[in-house]
DNA sequence: CGGATATCAGCGTAACTGACATTC
DNA sequence: CGAATGTCAGTTTCGCTGATATCC
């Protein structure tokens, strides 16, 4: 059986998601990179609070909690208290943040183009969809948890 | 131009990388996830000291080193000083390392192949192939970067 | 000496868990 | 009261840079 565990799909979207992490901390200079899909799920209105945002993002809310203070820090948000509920903060984007937002986005789509150099149209639309399929695969496994295992 | 950062490779690619992560993790239980590639490379004789390790795996020095020693705290690996070159120290895999290995490749295997489920063969070599393509161009394009630095 | 190999020191991000406080 | 929201504290991993030792 001649399995090469360096050809894996999981070993090669881990290298993938490296270089795209460098390429990206590199063009988005100012910009942490992690902060840009939160940021732009805050610009689109699907999320305005810390609960919405870690489960958009898909992250644990400590660790959205986290990284909202250093997007604070850095003078992308603000927080004020939620008039509707005491508990809650409601977060919106500074104009600094809107000002820089849109050459960002220019920015990252510019390096998704260059990173798709040569594929077709066909090749980029499909690629798109396998790699969809391929997290909801691991949503479902994930999800079912340590019960399921079928060879 | 459908302008969605959230159907993006980038994204994309990072949610599944994450996600592989988790998974392995949670498979893999009593073995480092990132260990995997370092150790493979060592038994199958491609490299076996720190400096070709790190070129292989795609880190840099210090990176490596500092997973070298959790690997050695953890038992996997035995380090011994090289006869023929006083700087370099020989990698080798401990017998524990060797009896784990077996099992954590077929726990890694069986998560990518879950992974990859309801891919046709023909989907799944493509989706390899246009891994491997964007990955070549993620590191022309950052090799570019850095070689064309000019003030 | 100059270059290669490895290590030390320190930084930053990104995630996690567990233990609160506060408020609905 | 019980559940939800957020924060605090501590840990781990992983990667980087820069500054040495040491050796070829």
């Amino acid at each position: 059986m001649e399995s090469d565990v360096f050809a894996t799909p999981g070993h090669l979207i881990n290298i993938a998601a490296r270089g795209f992490a460098r390429l990206s901390e590199a063009r988005l200079k100012p910009l942490g990179v992690g902060y840009l899909p939160a940021l732009v799920a805050l610009k689109e209105g699907r999320a305005d609070t810390q609960r919405d945002l870690a489960r958009f993002i898909r992250i644990e809310q400590p660790s959205m909690a986290q990284m909202l203070v250093r997007m604070e820090r850095d003078g992308l948000i603000r927080r004020s208290p939620d008039p509707a509920d005491g508990r809650s903060r409601r977060i919106a984007l500074t104009d600094n943040a809107l000002a820089i937002l849109p050459d960002a986005c220019v920015a990252l789509f510019r390096g998704n183009r260059q990173a798709l150099d040569g594929f077709t149209e066909d090749e980029a639309a499909q690629f798109i969809t396998l790699l969809e399929r391929l997290i909801a695969n691991l949503d479902r496994l994930m999800s079912a948890g340590s019960a399921a295992q079928q060879p």
